[in-house]
RNA sequence: GGGGCUGUGGAGCAGCGGAGUGCUCGUCUCCCUGUCACGGAGAAGGUCGCGGGUUCAAGUCCCGUCAGCCCCGCCA
């Protein structure tokens, strides 16, 4: 007989069906028992009467991986308005212990106990709470890539095994590559620039490493990156391109999962079509007016910053999400493109999404002579480097003025469900102080 | 790296100087024919993170240490 899903066996009412799955909640009342059976679709219930079959099911723990022949009754009262009658159980994987944590009801996600969600990551992403946090992960992640090919991207995927020169900023890991030193990538950058020279729009969706020891609900040592770079853009059109992907992907993940965003107590983010934008020097000064602290010989934002003008852009601009323009070149990288009227400023941006930065993104110095001497001079590194020299040599032979971004996706899962740590949107999260599973 | 907070059966918590570490969930046994956070009766399960100290008496107070969390810094 073939299998039927859990969610499906409504259509095959008094029809006798095949359905797998795992024990995930017995309910032995004596004459009339209930166990609910999990399958990647959903949850079905089975009644039991006979016995013989109750006592297959005595000892078993839940998560017993089993098959069971039924027939299917309508029934208002169960879950997915039928159940399995008359059940025929054949146990495929016996467990016998007891599980860690309980998976039919939701775990605790207060921060101290966080370890013990990690530590018992394998058997509690079973539960159907941090199940959806993961689909409604796998939907962001679809949606960006369906809005990005629909405007003429190209996905692909660069290399995580890095020559020793970086970008600058972060610490990277350095690893023994056969006897040379290796890094782990920081980002895709130097790659999706190469890129442009040959598709003009590209994504990439993939891992990128920091070894920065920062112990944060924010920071990862390992974290999923959306890269995206376009050619042929200049800065108005890379916030318009943003803005209609965050707006795009909001709505398809709540069309998909609305009950489970709701299950969340998450609320649909309020935006607007072209999300508001605040130059950095006018964030310090509003902030500075409204609270007192003095934060306008800050290069950066501080995290109150952050939080504040979220609340800000949320009651003022009709928007919670909202970027930060017109960094100081003080803080800016080798490779962002400064204002040609104003050489003290970067044409950088920074997208905030309810008081957490979501995006990092900017205009590209694309001028092979102005790039080497912004590499020489903010670095200090030759151009000649393993690292660099390939990166250059695109530039070298023609790359047209250009753009991009980079989006972190648990960063953004986190805020759509309305998380408080950015490992919660994680499956196995990687930082200073865990390793595994 | 700095500051603060927290470590008590498998999970979540209470006890904060004084009788036998208590509660909820889970597990096990028994009862229960519509449960769905089932209900009822009983049982097992603890080096109270670890090491010192104070005290007649220490999960409880003090010191140290380890682990985790939160904030700051770094950083995205």
């Amino acid at each position: 007989m073939t299998r039927t899903l859990a969610a499906e066996a409504a259509k095959h009412v008094g029809k006798t069906i095949l359905v797998r799955g795992w024990l995930h909640k017995k309910r032995l009342l004596g004459g009339l028992n209930f166990i609910v059976i999990r399958d990647r679709s959903g949850l079905i219930q089975v009644v039991i009467k006979d016995e013989q079959e109750v006592e297959k099911l005595r000892g078993l723990q839940i998560g017993t991986v089993l098959s069971v022949n039924g027939q299917v009754k309508k029934e208002p009262r169960a879950v997915g308005g039928a159940e399995l009658h008359d059940p025929k159980f054949e146990i495929e994987v016996e467990v016998s212990d007891e599980p860690p944590v309980e998976i039919d009801k939701p775990l605790s996600h207060k921060p101290e106990n966080l370890d013990t969600l990690f530590d018992n990551r394998a058997i509690g992403l079973r539960n159907l709470n941090e199940q959806s946090i993961f689909k409604i992960q796998a939907e962001v992640e679809e949606s960006i890539s369906r809005y990005l090919k629909s405007q003429d991207f190209i996905k692909f995927n660069s290399p995580k095994l890095l020559p020793g020169a970086t970008e600058g900023g972060a610490e990277v890991f350095r690893l023994d590559y056969f006897g040379k030193e290796a890094t782990l990538a920081q980002s895709a950058q130097f790659y999706k620039q190469i890129m442009v020279g040959v598709y003009e729009r590209v994504f990439e969706i993939n891992p990128t490493y920091r070894a920065e020891p920062s112990a944060t609900t924010r920071h990862m040592t390992e974290f999923i990156t959306i890269d995206a770079e376009i050619g042929f853009v200049d800065l108005d059109e890379l916030l318009d391109l943003l803005s209609n992907l965050v707006n795009s992907v909001v709505d398809a993940v709540w069309q998909k999962y609305e009950p489970e965003l709701k299950d969340w107590n998450a609320t649909k983010p309020v935006l607007s079509a072209k999300l508001p934008a605040l130059t950095m020097a006018d964030i310090h000064k509003k902030y500075s007016q409204a609270t007192g602290e003095d934060t306008t010989k800050e290069l950066d934002l501080i995290p109150k910053e952050e939080r504040w003008i979220c609340d800000y852009a949320a009651k003022n601009l009709g928007s919670e999400a909202v970027y930060v323009t017109e960094w100081p070149v003080a803080d800016a990288k080798f490779y962002h493109k400064l204002y040609n009227d104003r050489p003290k400023l970067a044409e950088r941006f920074d997208l905030l999404f309810r008081g957490v930065e979501i995006a990092t993104g900017s205009m590209r110095e694309h001028r092979y002579d102005k790039l080497v001497k912004q590499l020489k001079e903010k670095t200090g590194a030759s151009p000649d480097d393993a690292g660099f020299k390939y990166f250059l040599q695109a530039f070298k032979y023609g790359l047209p003025p250009h753009g991009g971004f980079g989006m972190g996706l648990e960063r953004l899962t986190e805020q759509l469900i309305g998380l408080n740590n950015v490992k919660e949107a994680t499956l196995f999260p990687r930082d200073i102080n865990r390793l595994a599973p």
